[in-house]
Order: C-alpha cells, then structure tokens, then sequence
DNA sequence: CTTTCTGTACCGACCAGACGGTTTGTTTGA
DNA sequence: TCAAACAAACCGTCTGGTCGGTACAGAAAG
C-alpha cells in the first residue's frame, strides 16, 4: 500500500468517526463521510468497497488506540483492574496529559454504532471477552464487575446527559472506584 | 377512543415492541410494524399518523409500566435504592411473581432506540433526572450513584453479550448490589 | 527522447431498492 | 346511512452501490 492510499484512507476514518461523534449514527452516509473527508463517493469507495468495510476498518482502528492506551497504563504501574478505570477518565483527570488520550465520546459514538447493528459489536466480542475474564480472577470478582459495570454505565449516563450527578460527586465517584481498584488489583498481587 | 380502536393501538405498539426487541432498530419500519401487527400499513398511520408518533407511544407506554413497577415495589416496603436494584431483577429472582414484570430485554431494546435519536431519550430525562435527584440526597449518595451505574452497565453489557459473567458470579453480584442498596436505604432513613 | 502502455487514485452521474408518508377507495358496525 | 376503521396503490426522497471515465506517474518500447 503506498502512502499516498494510506493518509487518504486514515482521512476518511477520520470523517466517519467526526460524523458519529458530531451528527449521530444516522448522519453517517457515504456522502457524508466523502464530503467531510473531502474526497468523492466514488474515491471513498475505490478504498472501501462498501460501507461495512469502512466501518468495520473505523472500528478495528478504535479497538487498537484502547488496547494501546490500556497497556501503556499498566506499564506505568497500575494494576489490571485500576488501569481499566484511568482508561475511563485518564484524560479528564490529567488534561495535560495529552500524550495517553483515550476519548470516551469517541468510544460511546461507538457504542451507538453496535447498537444500530450488532454485527459491529460482535468484532469487539471475542476481545472484550477474553479481557473481562481476568476480571473473574481477581481478589474480589464481584467488587470488580461492579466496578466495570458502574464504570459502562456512567458513559451511557453521560452519553444520553441523564441523571448525570454535579461535578463534585462525579469526582467522588471516580475517586473511590479508583480506590477499590487499587485495593483489588494489591490484594490480587498478594495471593 | 372506542375500545377497537384501542386494542389495535396496543396491537401496533406491541408489534413495534417486539421488533425492536428481536430484530433491532434498523428493521423497525412502518411496513414491517404492520405486517407484524396484522394491519396494513394504512390502518397503522390511521392511528398513528407518523413513525414518530407510533414511536413516542411506544416510550410512553414503557415509561409508565416501569413507573407502576417501581411504586409497586416501594408499596412491598422497600427502600428508594433496593427497590431500583430489584426493579432491573425482580422477574429472574422471582420468577413466580409473573404479575410484577419488568422486561430488562425490553428496556436495553429501547435504549438502542435512543442511541439512535436522542429526541426520544430526551422525553425520559426529566422524569430520570428528577428520578435521580432522590439518589444524591441518600445517606450515601456515592455509593448510591454507583449501584445505580453498575446497574446500567449490566444491562448494556448483556444486551451485546459482551463480558458476561458465570449466572453463580451474576447473582452474586446482584446479591452484593441488593445488598448495599438495603443499607443504604436504612441509614437513609435514620437521619 | 518521445511515444505508448499500464496501474493507481479518484471523480461524478446514474440506478435500484427501501422507506416514510399521501391519497383514494372499501368495509363494517352502530 | 354515516363515520370510524381499515386496505392498497402510489409518490418522493434518501442512500448504498455501480460504472464509465479522467489524471497522472512511471515503465516499456521504438
């Protein structure tokens, strides 16, 4: 592949994850995404045969900037369950941190995508899968479920602006399921 | 509203239910809300004179079913918080009390609905936001928020079956949500 | 050196099907 | 008989995808 078909094919990911992000999943046309990636439908189609293939490729791209962002963060020394907390709020906690970005609007536009079409979501099932299963060995299982799933729901809360709690408890929220990740993942190391 | 009229509107809203459910959002169409309903698609926009309107009807009817099940279980004595944990369990723990039913399926269908067309999720947010605000006021308002979080998040990750734990660790985890819940409740009720 | 050829990258008119909604006609029950 | 309760053909729009063509960079041929 020369470079030249790479920068326009990122150019086009690009364009379809603004438009999920910005206008919603029902935005998301073909000619939407040549527009906004400044290129013409027949262009879009010549690096992507057909819709799926674009979004499947969107997707897979996603799916690596977590997987990257998440191992980063264990390299730093957070244990598998506290790092996967930072992964939700790692920007927003430490803004100038700009170099681990991890865009939860980015991964909730996502979810909006799989929801439309499971198809979507069941490429990230086998990994997601195998990711969650380590959370079952941990020192407390049901601790730590909870804490994953307190942490999928807040982002749905956020994403539809329901119910979303003032800032303050939001922090206070975030700050003890960082604190019982931190015990879980010591108590963990410990067996 | 003559009372054939109405059993047809709950015939189409039923239909419209079951498709959501079972087939996902993209096949919820006029054509097929008809077909599945047993009228044509005529007799569907007699009644409801727009894909919105049929839609908004559908919410609205959800809406109120869940908020008869909730004030049913407060009756039954419990708590603000155990009675919201209950409300997402009530027919797998109980399954004999068939005549309180809350369809956990059927609520993660219309979310799909939301994520779509945020119009529709803003008809709820004043009643959830309003819902919501009782749970910052408890006796601990974060521990609340994430009960209520972790709540959400389950349901998600079952809808995309992605993540699922073991029904042993599921029912353990409810147990520790319940659990909470309860304890919350009571102290709440010291103060 | 110039002409011809070839493959890559891209354009934009066009098409077919799906879908929401309209209109017109028909049945049915009080 | 008259209005409510449907049925069914039809229409316009939107959208994914096709298709014939263009621009251009280099390779091959003369």
């Amino acid at each position: 592949m020369t470079n030249r078909s790479n920068v326009t094919k990122q150019k086009l990911l690009d364009a379809a994850t603004e438009i999920i992000m910005n206008h919603g999943v029902h935005h998301l046309t073909l000619d939407e995404v040549a527009k906004t990636a400044g290129v013409s439908k027949g262009g879009l189609l010549y690096h992507y045969a057909s819709k799926e293939a674009l979004l499947t490729a969107m997707v897979e791209r996603l799916q690596q900037e977590q997987n990257e962002l998440y191992a980063s963060l264990q390299q730093e020394g957070y244990g598998p369950v506290e790092a996967f907390v930072r992964l939700f709020d790692e920007t927003k906690l430490h803004p100038e941190r700009a170099a681990i970005q991890i865009d939860v609007e980015k991964m909730i536009a996502f979810l909006t995508l799989f929801a439309v079409d499971q198809e979507y979501a069941n490429r990230w099932k086998e990994d997601l899968d195998a990711f969650f299963e380590q959370f079952q060995k941990t020192a407390d299982p049901v601790e730590t479920m909870i804490i994953r799933y307190a942490l999928e729901g807040m982002m749905m809360s956020e994403h539809f602006g329901v119910g979303v709690p003032p800032a303050e408890l939001k922090q206070a929220i975030i700050a003890r399921l960082i604190e019982r990740a931190h015990d879980i993942d010591n108590q963990s190391e410990k067996q």
